[in-house]
DNA sequence: CAATAAAAATGAGCGCACTCATTTTCTGAA
DNA sequence: TTCAGAAAATGAGTGCGCTCATTTTTATTG
């Protein structure tokens, strides 16, 4: 197998790098993230306060190494949540529902994590946001195609464009509720009217 | 007049201020939001370092402090060359384009400020947030009442939704272009894609 | 098993955003 | 005019993200 295949230099590595994020992970939902300093990072991860920055060049990549994986699974549990639904509306806002609930959990923190992924600057860290998208859009898309061999959605919709949108649509909404402009049930409202009229426009 | 009613204290302070805000102006344009230290700002302004936090709370603050009016005019320059197109889409895309011109003027500066736009902190930011997205809404819902009585827009559309969707769709492609995911052309060829299916399906 | 080179870790140090105890400026009452 | 109290400005100080010259660890070669 692969690991054995690894010298003590790349297994260290690994097991450094796993170190430091989880203790991330740990300290941000603990402490948040403006609360926690990247020596108390170190130190829990038992390195010197600059190898951190040998694993992440910014505290804000940090970040998005520790949410990266985790988000992955909320989306793929948001698209099975979706599927409960019946009405591509219904599934729709099923889906955003899932991803509202994971923030919630912790709003300062998604406020922090939003922001970041919204504008990132190291090329590392917008292939790890690429492959969030990527996959986001494509579960959208499975929802679309499905309601249009329904005949929910006119056939020639292109689906990827259609996706975007919806999840344009989230995301400004999203930023509305984590920046306290609306709280949850106008936030609720407005994501349903808005998905609504745009729905019923591929119909 | 309301300039005489103010005294000294009050005087100096919209002095102070002013002074600040152009300063951190001149700097953010010419070495860049990083590169601008507040002691400089300070310095040109000709106040003590710590009197700069007391007009804005953070060095981002400062940021919405400075390009606030700026955008306020790009959003009316906007919609005045929106209305030189015919068709709606054709408006809607002037009005996107002239948005992006101004960006793309300094484009690190305006993904540092987008960023800011997107999350801000002090509630007394967020007011300007506010009356700036309420002027851009505004304008866009504008164009899709116009729109309606041509009969391009069916009559039952609920205008501000359809406002607000049309600007998530720009907001979150400007994000792909301010964070490098997208090319210019990429983003020009997405932005008319999904604004046009948007469009078509309010007809 | 050296000897050498390359990679990785280290931690003291730096620059900058922001704070806060102190000082200065202003106002309105006596 | 004087003076007390309030508001505002000040700038030295603080903490933290991040750097980088140095040291330590690992791989390679003869």
């Amino acid at each position: 197998m692969a690991a054995v295949a690894l010298g003590r230099r790349e297994q260290n590595k690994l097991d450094k790098r796993a170190r430091i994020i989880a203790a991330a992970r740990d300290l941000f939902t603990r402490k948040g993230f403006e609360g926690t300093t990247s020596q108390e990072i170190a130190d829990a991860a038992g390195v010197a306060g600059g190898t951190v920055f040998t694993y992440a060049r910014t505290k804000d990549d940090l970040l998005i190494l520790v949410f990266h994986d985790e988000m992955l699974d909320v989306v793929e549990r948001a698209y099975v949540d979706a599927q409960d639904a019946s009405q591509l509306l219904d599934q729709v806002i099923a889906f955003f529902g899932t991803l509202v609930a994971y923030h919630e959990r912790d709003l300062p923190l998604a406020r922090t994590l939003m922001r970041q992924l919204g504008y990132v600057g190291a090329s590392e860290q917008r292939a790890l946001v690429r492959e969030l998208m990527r996959g986001l859009l494509g579960r959208l898309a499975f929802l679309l195609d499905a309601a249009q061999a329904k005949g929910g959605v006119a056939a020639a919709t292109p689906l990827m464009p259609a996706a975007r949108s919806l999840f344009a649509i989230y995301y400004f909404h999203l930023g509305g509720l984590l920046s306290g402009y609306l709280d949850r049930p106008r936030f609720d409202r407005a994501l349903r009217t808005d998905l609504g009229l745009f729905l019923r426009g591929l119909a």
